[in-house]
DNA sequence: TTCATTGTACGAGAATCATCGTAGTTTGAC
DNA sequence: GTCAAACTACGATGATTCTCGTACAATGAA
């Protein structure tokens, strides 16, 4: 906490300095299921999940209109990240999100899209009760 | 802690005669996909749900030899039954808990074999350190 | 440089959650 | 009736979580 909270523009410090930021992932080997279910037990994040898979390619947090501020938009895809549903990079001053299918699908096959399905059911049985 | 083990799989009893108490169980349409991820995200109601299906059958509560109190115990069984994955019913002093698959797979297709699938898969990860 | 856009860090509050211990209820057996 | 087993209800505690507002940083463009 006693670290300088930031860094001017020029006085980058020994370092990389790629021109992006750095998020940290979990590798493959650490993604557990239960922080998995854990992160797509949240409807915000769940409604983020299937906005990407509906997708199928990077969007930017501000691409979501989510009934939230953008402190806890920034929470949940942190949330997401860390539990190794999605994955974050920095573009310029937009940061953009994908789905890690391939890792999911490597360590858990089948489940994403099944999970997928079974939201979008949920969605389509909550949007229409009964007979219209 | 020593749990005494109550038998499995009580022998089928051919006159049911309900039992005085009453449990709440959600129906089938309130069953909430985020409520299933929620109970599904606990360690200890994975495992729970785990033994539920490799048994096949109803487990009284004091089957299962958990790392936690009794109290404990009681809530994540509850849980378990107003998310909608299990269903429990009083046979004399003991409770018995089933897997809802009928209505879980009605519901969400495929969902409760793939994340069993995916739990056995992290198990076994788990168990194995083999590589990243 | 200045500015707008995009997203973060921090701190805080309210709610939820997992866990426990103790006391109590229900049932079945004796 | 008594008694033990199985499970619950209650209250409490500490941890986590969701949410917010404010202040701030990083980038790209003017």
């Amino acid at each position: 906490m006693n670290v300088p909270k930031t860094r001017r523009k020029g006085a980058a410090v020994t370092s990389p300095a790629v021109s992006s930021r750095d998020l940290p992932h979990p590798e493959p080997a650490e993604i557990r299921l239960e922080a998995v279910l854990h992160a797509l037990s949240d409807p915000m994040r769940l409604r983020i999940v299937r906005e990407l898979a509906a997708d199928g390619d990077e969007l930017s947090c501000s691409y979501f209109d989510l009934p939230v501020t953008k402190s806890t938009t920034t929470h949940h895809f942190r949330v997401l990240r860390e539990s190794g549903v999605i994955r974050q990079v920095y573009r310029g001053t937009a940061k953009m999100n994908g789905l890690r299918r391939d890792d999911l699908d490597g360590l858990f096959p089948g489940l994403l899209d099944t999970l997928l399905d079974a939201a979008g059911r949920q969605a389509a049985r909550v949007r229409d009760p009964g007979d219209g």
